[in-house]
DNA sequence: ATACTCCACTTAATCGTTTAACTGCTTAAT
DNA sequence: ATTAAGCAGTTAAACGATTAAGTGGAGTAT
C-alpha cells in the first residue's frame, strides 16, 4: 500500500507538503498541488487511517446498545442505524459497533473504545432512569448522546421523540371515538421513555375528565411476548379495556394476538393503538392505528449533534422530534353489546 | 489518557516490558508482571487502539452493504449484523458500518476502507450474478466474504443459506397438499441467491413430474410492494396458481396482502410460503409458513471465517447453513369449488 | 544598503505502540 | 578455564501520518 512517503517522493516534495494539499492546511503553489494530486491518483493512495487518528481524532462513531444482540436485531434500531451511519460518512465519520460480551459488560465496552481512543464520541441506545453510563462517561470526557427522554438527575444531551404529546394526541383518538376505558401497556418503567409515555396518556384522560385506573396501566418488557402477557392480563379483568394504548407497535402485536387468542376481534371489540409505524403495522389484519416515529430522522439528528460536540465542543439541547398518529382499522368505537 | 510510558515508569521497567506484559509476548519474571498490571490497573491504562493498528492490524471488520441504509432496515440483515457483531467481538474484533453517499459509491467506499487500513477484512453484503467487489477487493489482497450464494466465475469464499435445498422442501410440501400450479415469487436474477431458489423449486417440480410454466415464475424486487405487484400479476392469469412461493417473508407478506386485497384467503384459496421466518410471520393472519433461514448464525459464521482468513491466512470453503420448513396456517389443501 | 515581510517550501519532532537486536548476569556443559 | 545457553530485561528503530519551527530567496520599505 502506498504511502505519504512514496507520494512525497514521486511528486518531488516533501511528506509535509502533501500532507498540507490533502488536509487543505498550508499553502502550496498551484503547480505543486497539482503535482502531488497526480501522484495521489497515480498510486491510488489513501492516507493510513491509524497514522492519522494516532495525531488527530479517530473519526469515529461508538454505538454500543443494551445487549445490542437483542436490540440490533429490532427493526426500529436498524432503521435508526441506517439514518446515523448515513449523516456520519457524510460528515467522513463511520460507525463502529460492538457488542457486550459475556466477559464485557456494556459499560466497560464503552469504557474501553473511549479509553483506547477508538471512537471519538459515543451514542448511548436507550437511556435508563438511573442509567450510570452518562456519569462514567462524563470522567472520560467523552462526547456522547443518548437516545430516549430527558431525565432528571442526568446531565447528558439526548435525542428522542416527543412521547408526551404522541401518547395524548393517540389517546385523545380513543376518546374521541367514544372510548372510556382505555389501558396502557407502557415499557418498564426503568426505561426514561416510559415516563413521558405515561404523562401523556394520564394528561389525556384528565382533559377528558376521565380517572385513572391504576389496573389499566401495565408495565410491560418489549417484546411481542410481553404484549401477549400484557393483554393477558388485562383479558381477566371485571371491567376489561375497550382501548388500548400500546407504547410499541411490538408491545401491540402481542396485545392483538392475545385479543384473538380470546376469540374477540381487534378493531370491534377492542381498538388498539401502537407506537412506531413499523413497516408491518400496515399489513397486519387489521391494519394497526398507530404513532409513526421517524426512526431514521432520529438516526440523522443524533449523528449531527454528536458530531457538532465533537467538532465544535457545543452542547446541543435537548432535541425532541414529533410523531405523527397514523389511523387505520384497529381503532373503532367501543363495541356495544345491544343497539 | 494514561499512556504505555506512564505505566512503565510506575511500575519502574521499560515500555518494551509493559507490551511484553499486556501481550503475552516475551519472558517476564513473575514479580515484574505483578507490578506491571498493578501499574494497569492503578492508572486504568487502555492501549491506544490506533498507535497499535499502526504496527500491526486493525482488528476491524467492515460491512459496507448496497445501499446499506435501505439493507440495514431488513429485520433479516439487523439480525445477521447482531450475530456478526457478537462473534466479532469476542474474538476481539469491532464491526465498521459505513454507507455509500451520493458521492462515493460502494465500491470507492470499500475500497477507502481497505487502503486505508480502517479494516482487516470486508464482509460483502448480498453478492450479485456479475459481482465486481470480490475481482475488486482482491486485488487489493484484503480477507474477504460474501453473503449469498456460490456463483461461477466469481473467486470468493461465500457463506449463505441452503436455498436450494429449501426451496425444494418448501415446493415438495406444496405438491404434497395436491397443489399443481404453484408459483414463484423469486428475487431479481442478479442476486446470487435467486438461482439455486429457482434451481430447488424446479427441481420438486421435476421430482412430481410437474411442468414447469413460464408464466408463474415472476421475477421480483425485494420490498412487500415488490410481492403486491407480483401477486396482482399472478391474479390475472387465466389460471392463476393455487399456491406460491416467495424467495423471502418480506415478498409473501406483499403476495398476502394482495390476495386479500382480491377478496381471497390465504390459506383457503391460496397458499402462501415464505423464507426467513420473520417474528412476525407468526403473528400475520393466518400465520405463515415459512422456511426458518439462521440469519444469526450466519452472521457468526461470517465472523469465524473472515477473522480465520485474516489471522490464519486460510480459505475457508462454501458453507451453506440449512434452512427448517416450519408449517402454519398460510398453506393447505387447494380450493374446490364444488365437492 | 539594510531590515523586514512574504512565500513556498523542508526539517524534524511527535503521537503511542510493537519488536528486533542488544546487554549483563547467572548457570550449565565441555 | 572457557564457551555456550538461558534469563529478564532494555534500547531504539520502526509504523505513517501531522504540524510547529526553520530556511532561503524574492520583493518591498526605510
Amino acid at each position: 500500500m502506498a504511502t505519504i512517503k512514496d507520494v512525497a517522493r514521486r511528486a518531488q516534495v516533501s511528506t509535509a507538503t502533501v500532507s498540507y494539499v490533502l488536509n487543505g492546511t498550508g499553502v502550496v503553489s498551484e503547480a505543486t498541488r497539482a503535482r502531488v494530486l497526480a501522484a495521489v491518483a497515480e498510486l491510488g493512495y489513501q492516507p493510513n487511517h491509524s497514522a492519522r487518528a494516532l495525531r488527530t481524532r479517530s473519526h469515529t462513531i461508538g454505538v454500543v446498545a443494551p445487549g445490542i444482540a437483542g436490540r440490533l436485531a429490532d427493526p426500529g434500531t436498524a432503521e435508526m442505524l441506517a439514518g446515523l451511519s448515513e449523516a456520519a460518512t457524510a460528515a467522513g465519520y463511520c460507525l463502529l459497533i460492538a457488542a457486550p460480551t459475556a466477559t464485557e459488560s456494556e459499560e466497560e465496552l464503552a469504557l474501553r473504545l473511549v479509553r483506547s481512543g477508538r471512537v471519538d464520541g459515543l451514542v448511548i441506545v436507550d437511556l435508563r432512569r438511573d442509567d450510570e453510563r452518562p456519569s462514567l462517561l462524563a470522567e472520560a470526557g467523552v462526547p456522547m448522546i443518548a437516545i430516549g427522554a430527558p431525565t432528571p438527575g442526568i446531565a447528558c444531551p439526548v435525542v428522542g421523540f416527543d412521547l408526551r404529546t404522541g401518547a395524548e394526541q393517540a389517546s385523545h383518538h380513543l376518546i374521541r371515538l367514544g372510548h372510556r376505558r382505555i389501558a396502557l401497556i407502557n415499557f418498564p418503567s426503568d426505561l426514561s421513555i416510559s415516563e413521558p409515555f405515561y404523562t401523556g396518556y394520564l394528561n389525556a384522560l384528565h382533559a377528558a375528565g376521565l380517572r385513572r385506573d391504576a389496573a389499566l396501566v401495565i408495565e410491560a418488557g418489549s417484546s411481542e411476548t410481553d404484549g401477549v402477557a400484557a393483554m393477558q392480563e388485562l383479558l381477566t379483568l371485571r371491567h376489561p379495556p375497550t382501548a388500548v394504548l400500546a407504547a410499541s407497535d411490538t408491545l401491540a402485536f402481542g396485545a392483538m394476538h392475545a385479543i384473538r387468542d380470546a376469540s374477540l376481534t381487534v378493531g370491534v371489540h377492542i381498538s388498539v393503538v401502537g407506537c412506531d409505524d413499523l413497516p408491518l403495522a400496515a399489513h397486519t389484519y387489521p391494519s394497526l392505528t398507530t404513532l409513526r416515529a421517524p426512526r431514521r430522522e432520529l438516526g440523522t439528528t443524533l449523528a449531527h449533534h454528536l458530531i457538532g460536540q465533537i467538532e465544535r465542543r457545543n452542547a446541543p439541547a435537548v432535541t425532541l422530534l414529533p410523531l405523527r398518529l397514523i389511523i387505520r382499522h384497529s381503532t373503532a368505537a367501543p363495541f356495544r353489546v345491544s343497539g
